[in-house]
DNA sequence: CTGAAAGCGCTAACAC
DNA sequence: GTGTTAGCGCTTTCAG
């Protein structure tokens, strides 16, 4: 059995209160005391259990992060990683244990959502990501839990709190880039349907074209998953139109991997044939041949104030919802 | 206030005790009583508070996952990430939750495990790389706590359940491979000095080296990090000398990725000029030009297999101490 | 400045 | 079958 305070107590001759007091360094207890217990907690290798402090308590010093609902898929993309590294970096400042959520399913997650929550495992939770009709969203508000959104929230904006980019600009200045190298045929290959950032970045993409005076053609606008095979089964769409795009805005680097892999079997040569323009940035635009131009969204940054509203709204509740845009860059190298 | 065992209770006109009987669905309670009080639970929204019952069991029913002390760093490597999914996908069906350590440097992740093991945050956990005199490795032995070692020990193996592959027979394949295409002057480039993993590989090379009858070459041994620096780094070593290897046996994908990058930089054409056999077979080796032979170490079954391990291990503590080694396999490609 | 006592929410003997 | 009681390890009034 592991040495409890108690045990401090009685080899000290005080009380279980007395050591607590010392443990907080409450200033009330005189330094004799104070010293002569924590020489007693050294010597008995005490420890504080933080599961009977959490329980008194009513808090854990744990946030819960909750990855999308591919969430197998979402290890393999560099932006969750990244995301996470902040969140994580963030945490240990503040002194913060991470939980992360391990469903594959909707289902699953708000489970584990629900199992973090009312199990009072979490001060708090960061969700990495913004569905529409998001059933956790809903629950969070109505548990009254802090929590932070990375992404645009649906719905009730005014009562939550996000981070993100604006997305939406974005990808309007990415397009009008495509735009002035003379482009006029510019697909969009974005994530998956009903996902905020592809709303979003869909949107820019739109009014780009709308103030070009460019018509705007449904079949040149696909959908997939943020992975490779994602790039590469909308590129197997693109080819089977009849007309080719001269010029694609993918929403991911990843995707776009597979978007240049697919071009390059069709001996389609990039920027010269296909222009690409990505976003994210991440370690896979600098390694690809040829590197890929992407819009840096600061995915660390986005983390680090996740992480950092999260945690001034877990010690004050009062806090009031708070929106965070992070700023982005346009990163040109040569696919495009 | 969250709705406690007693408020069912009440509301039911039951003992506390009956309604836990009721959660644990004891068989010694009547349907009756059962059905009243499920029915009160889901009225009243009742959900049992985890703290409090882990206070009392002594147990949690959350490990705690290790990473290695360059710790921002490995969430870039895809290994540590696919690790991760793998011990993510057997706790979540294991009902297990899954909690990080956020530490950067050495001290900082000793500090954090000591939380999770004395703060009896986690039951158990997985240590995801190992090294040359790791004192968390120490700390948990005398803990007493279960714990699994992703990689193989430096001392104690009859201790300490570990997963692991077996790497030196890998890189003397690997390295015979490279032999029977004819190639004699052969580098190594390696992880940090000190890894295990790194330890081992460079054994299995010299073995095949000294089967072969060719002489080692110190200074084509080269160690650095897991990043794509590290790969720059070491070519830029190899460059140094007065005679390039022709080919080079490299510990990690990502590494292989920034040797391949320094490569083509001096003009230097793979596998022509210098052949390279890496490890990990990532999405990097598949997405490289050229594709990448790569070491197929099967990520996910290690952590498959180590999550596995653990959950054994805490469910029945006289579990015998046991290696796994999971099967490797070459994957030839285009860079060798 | 320190101690006694109550209680966080739950489970597990031990009764009956 | 169900209730009573004690206790997990800690913090926090309330006394003194």
């Amino acid at each position: 059995m592991a040495v409890t305070i108690r045990d401090v107590a009685d080899a000290t001759n005080v009380s279980p209160s007395t050591v607590s007091r010392v443990i907080s360094d409450n200033p009330r207890i005189s330094q004799k005391t104070k010293e002569k217990v924590r020489l007693a907690m050294k010597e008995l290798g005490y420890h504080p259990n933080f599961i009977a402090r959490s329980l008194v308590n009513q808090s854990t010093s744990v946030i819960g992060v909750v990855f999308p609902s591919s969430g197998d898929t979402a290890f393999q993309n560099p932006f969750f990683t990244e995301v996470l590294r902040a969140i994580s970096e963030g945490a240990h400042d503040e002194k913060f244990g991470i939980q992360l959520t391990t469903g594959k399913t909707e289902e699953e997650i708000l489970n584990d959502v629900v199992q973090m929550v009312q199990g009072k495992r979490v001060d708090g939770l960061i969700l990495l990501y913004s569905r529409q009709d998001d059933p956790i969203i809903d629950y969070l508000l109505e548990q009254n839990i802090p929590f932070v959104l990375v992404g645009q929230p649906t719905s009730k904006p005014d009562h939550i709190t996000y981070v993100d980019n604006d997305n939406c600009l974005a990808a309007k200045e990415g397009t009008e880039g495509l735009i002035h190298l003379n482009h006029k045929k510019i697909a969009f290959i974005g994530g998956v349907n009903g996902l905020m950032v592809t709303n979003k970045r869909l949107a820019g993409y739109k009014q780009a074209l709308k103030e070009a005076n460019i018509p705007i053609q449904e079949d040149y606008i696909i959908f997939d998953d943020f992975l490779i095979e994602g790039g590469k089964h909308a590129v197997e769409k693109l080819l089977a139109l009849k007309e080719l795009p001269t010029a694609v805005l993918v929403t991911d680097d990843l995707m776009a991997m597979g978007v240049m892999q697919s071009l390059n079997e069709e001996g389609l040569r990039i920027p010269e044939d296909v222009a690409i323009l990505s976003f994210n940035n991440t370690i896979f635009s600098v390694l690809s041949n040829p590197p890929l131009s992407s819009v840096d969204i600061h995915i660390f940054d986005l983390g680090l104030e996740a992480i950092s509203q999260l945690v001034k709204r877990i010690k004050n509740p009062e806090e009031p919802v708070s929106h965070s845009i992070i700023p982005y860059e346009i990163v040109i190298r040569s696919s495009c």
